[in-house]
DNA sequence: TCGTGGATGTTCT
DNA sequence: GAACATCCACGAC
């Protein structure tokens, strides 16, 4: 399968639960970084008041959204960078949003990317990952996965497969809204303790994993 | 271990 | 000039 047929066909609700447990990398140079996606959100488009996009609302920062499935769509905020993949046909603005993955491959530069923190701290959030990765500015906003030196497997046989995945609503969304708030549009594997606040009481031993 | 508050820069009104 | 799809240090337990 490739990434526009994976990123297109189905609800980015459908979507976006099959994206957790798929490994997610960065390569720069010859150094290959990432792990395990255990946590994502959704996007969905015009109507969802969380979104960019939102009210048809459209501009240079937000124009990957209105890319066709598996365009990365990078978006700053402060200091801080996050990864989304478009998904649905062009000029439907539907996205998801990688949250955090259980670091896998290259751990040693991300722990220098990161300054030494180490432990779940290396990419338990948005932010925390782009930085493990390396990553300080837009240069890949708007280039298709494809063409870009980040992957998502796409091969379910190295998904690694999830005990549990749990819905909730998504982080940091403002509340004004109640209706789209609350919807329980963040999906993540129960337990894994590099989801973000994921409380250390409910972690497990097996990271949540079958 | 958990919850809170301040720092931070760009975009859009 | 407000509004943020956050992070981390710090203080209370």
């Amino acid at each position: 399968m490739d990434y526009s047929t994976f990123f297109t066909n189905r609800s980015t609700t459908e979507i976006t639960a099959d994206i957790i447990g798929r490994p997610l990398t960065y390569t720069a140079g010859s150094q290959t970084m990432g792990g395990y996606i255990v946590e994502a959100e959704a996007y969905l488009g015009k109507e969802d008041r969380a979104a960019h996009s939102y009210g048809g609302h459209r501009s240079l920062a937000n124009e990957g959204l209105y890319r066709s499935g598996g365009t990365i769509y990078l978006y700053a905020q402060r200091q801080y960078f996050f990864f989304n993949v478009a998904t649905q046909a062009g000029n439907e603005p539907q996205g998801i949003l990688i949250r955090a993955i259980e670091p896998v491959w290259g751990i040693e530069q991300m722990l220098v990317n990161r300054h030494g923190k180490g432990g779940v701290l290396l990419t338990n959030g948005p932010a925390k990952m782009m930085q493990a990765f390396g990553i300080h500015d837009l240069s890949w906003n708007l280039h298709s996965l494809q063409a870009s030196p980040f992957t998502i497997e796409l091969d379910s046989s190295h998904q690694r497969p999830a005990r549990q995945i749990v819905r909730s609503p998504r982080i940091g969304v403002n509340q004004s809204e109640r209706e789209w708030a609350d919807k329980p549009l963040r999906f993540y594997v129960a337990g894994n303790p590099y989801v973000s606040r994921m409380k250390k009481r409910n972690w497990r031993t097996d990271h949540g994993w079958q």
